[in-house]
DNA sequence: CGAAGAATTGAGGTTAATCAACGAGGGTGG
DNA sequence: CCACCCTCGTTGATTAACCTCAATTCTTCG
């Protein structure tokens, strides 16, 4: 990928050039994902705010570096630039234009980069119950044999020790357990111990999408 | 526990098939980065081990993720099965038979992901002056224009306020704040008050590398 | 000069880590 | 079979790290 670079009759379609005052939003959230951008001068940061104002930073990018990728229509994270910037920006729908099986490389990619970002905001600001919950949910929502629906309630296989939903969720084991406890006693999801791997029932989804927590 | 398809006619280098038992190593650190990996049933978790033993799992994969994926000659994460799983193994090399853009653009991708892993192990293990020492190395490290180094002392611009810093570390300003006073406290650097983006000198970078703190 | 924004520092509170004990299951070997 | 050990999970008590709230300083800018 090359700089300033007007490549077929599309003009400025490909490789369009924009620059960028200090401070200033590139990508809002929800706004439509019609461009790529890659940075040839300057420093960008990607974030992500919570409903309640926290905001998670989990890139900073400097020239080279490739920003607005997501497999989804809109964006779902702020770009904004920190110093003098320039970029170049490239049409989304250009990038569908090559050979299938890098295309779906591609696109396997900017998910895993997607859930990665995710991710960061769980590790850099929410709290350990929080971690759980979403870490049910995400179980929930992953298009995995490991949930089960029935009339009521939604099952999910956790194939996890406590120790390695520690190590993922940026916790200790007992805390892990702790809020496992915790959801338990609030009515929110039941279990019981048993050798394989744990099995929950999800009774109220609600809770576990909620921000905040008491008793 | 091998070898289902050969695709083309460089035999089983393309889409070659592996089973793997649950809790089994598929890439360990260190590893040469030859081939790239795509499950087609079953989890696989990465995760980074820092020096001390703290671990970071930072992914969670299923079926139609990628992983083995790094812009380097060796992999820096271990990548471990959780179930019975089935890959598709796709030898490194054949990405580069690609058109230069898209191949260029992979590489970008690549590189920040392996950021993104790195974040992931400073939020979920790092205490708040490891995250500062951190930033502060990676902004020196960073092929930036930021940093400049003269006979003794290595000076980076610090682009970014206390708060975004916190945003970024998954910390407060104040802790921020605090972190970079103790390090000017311990000698390791120092930096004055002024209006424009903070400047600052590092004596000594081996304590901005170590894992530990004291006082 | 006064106001506003950024950074620093202190005091006190809260969350999660640490240290520790205990119980449940699953092997293994006597 | 039982005794033993080991891993895993749970729970309690205490500690430590970080957050919150607050006061102060420094700088710039109107």
């Amino acid at each position: 990928m090359e700089l300033y670079r007007s490549s077929n009759n599309h003009g400025d379609v490909i490789g369009r050039a924009m620059d960028v005052p200090p401070r200033t939003v590139i990508i809002d959230e929800g706004d439509p994902a019609r461009s790529v951008y890659k940075i040839q001068v300057g420093q960008v940061m990607l974030s992500k705010l919570l409903p309640d104002g926290r905001r998670q930073i989990f890139e900073l990018l400097g020239p080279g570096s490739i920003f607005g990728v997501t497999p989804n229509q809109r964006h779902d994270s702020v770009a904004e630039s920190l110093t003098d910037t320039k970029l170049s920006i490239f049409e989304r729908s250009w990038l569908n234009h090559v050979p299938s099986i890098e295309n779906s490389f591609v696109h396997c990619l900017e998910a895993q980069i997607c859930a990665l970002h995710d991710h960061a905001v769980l590790l850099g600001r929410k709290t350990a119950t929080e971690r759980v919950s979403t870490y049910i949910l995400n179980l929930v929502n992953g298009h995995d044999q490991n949930s089960e629906q029935t009339q009521s309630h939604v099952f999910v296989i956790v194939p996890m020790t406590r120790s390695e939903i520690a190590d993922y969720l940026g916790l200790t084991l007992e805390t892990v357990s702790r809020a496992f406890s915790r959801l338990k006693r609030l009515g929110v999801i039941s279990y019981e111990r048993h050798d394989g791997p744990m099995r929950v029932a999800i009774h109220r989804l609600g809770p576990l999408t909620g921000t905040y927590w008491t008793a």
